[in-house]
DNA sequence: ATGCCAGGTAACACCTGA
């Protein structure tokens, strides 16, 4: 929780699948990987509920968009987090908690996204995630007008090719990976937006969720569905990024392992 | 075609996830 400006920071999102659930995962990870900014998701509580002293402990300042039961973001640093925004502009009538901003380190915008599932195709789930992606893209615009240092990091709930996926026939019927959800995942980059995971390991085959069911992990059938956009000013500061999988193969683990990319200050 | 596993809620079954 310090003023001071370190040189380079590292960036890390991670969807919990419920934050209570994870905390001891999450404290040991805080601990071990030591990220100044971490995006999560999936917190599935509602702020009164939120492990807010256990977290301040390990060094973070915590600000949180909960929700009971389902949904629900938070944005940890060890900065004072600044300018805080809750929820995703375009829909007075949406109540998911799937969406907050802050500023972090006196001038990185972040953002922390829990982009909606979408499955089944063919449902109102599907046209609603459809039409968040929409909603997305709008606020995209907006914050790209500041020219600022902005990284929209989260779970996004897309796999943008079949070489983000162990096996695209096994995926193919799902939401995640529609020809609708590829093509506007794919229109957030066209903003002019750079994915640093992708990025740094373009060769495919590196991946960010694994099911708990039917020894998905064991057999590395995984894909990669969380992401790290950075507007033109913080691809400018890139310098690494990639997947922690360590956390996936803990005991308790959630079934998503965090992502993460660091930028020179 | 369905459940497989995990979490939450509420109640000892059902919903949601990806």
């Amino acid at each position: 929780m310090t003023n001071a400006q370190p040189s380079k920071i590292r960036i890390a999102s991670f969807n919990v699948n419920s934050v209570k659930a994870r905390l001891p995962n999450l404290l040991a990870w805080l601990r071990e990987f030591a990220p100044d900014v971490v995006l999560l998701q999936e917190i599935k509580c509602v702020d009164d509920a939120f492990p807010r002293l256990e977290i301040e402990d390990a060094g973070y300042n915590v600000a949180s968009h909960g929700q009971k039961t389902y949904n629900g973001v938070a944005i940890l640093s060890k900065s004072p987090i600044e300018d805080v925004s809750r929820g995703l502009p375009g829909d007075e009538s949406d109540v998911q908690a799937r969406y907050m901003e802050a500023t972090v380190f006196g001038k990185v915008r972040v953002a922390a996204i829990y982009l909606p599932n979408g499955n089944p195709v063919g449902t109102e789930k599907f046209s609603y995630k459809l039409a968040w992606m929409d909603r997305l893209r709008a606020r995209m615009v907006e914050q790209l007008a500041d020219d600022e240092i902005t990284v929209w990091g989260g779970d996004y709930n897309v796999i943008p090719t079949d070489g983000d996926v162990w096996d695209p026939r096994a995926m193919k019927d799902d939401a995640l990976m529609q020809p609708e959800s590829r093509a506007k995942f794919r229109s957030l980059l066209h903003l002019g937006l750079t994915e640093a995971v992708r990025t740094f390991n373009p060769a495919g085959h590196v991946y960010s969720f694994w099911d708990y069911q039917r020894g998905a992990w064991q057999k590395d059938h995984g894909f990669l569905i969380d992401f790290l956009l950075c507007s033109p000013q913080a691809a400018d500061r890139l310098t690494s990024a990639g997947v922690d999988k360590a956390p996936r193969g803990q005991e308790k683990a959630s079934d998503h392992t965090p992502v993460w990319c660091e930028l020179s200050l």
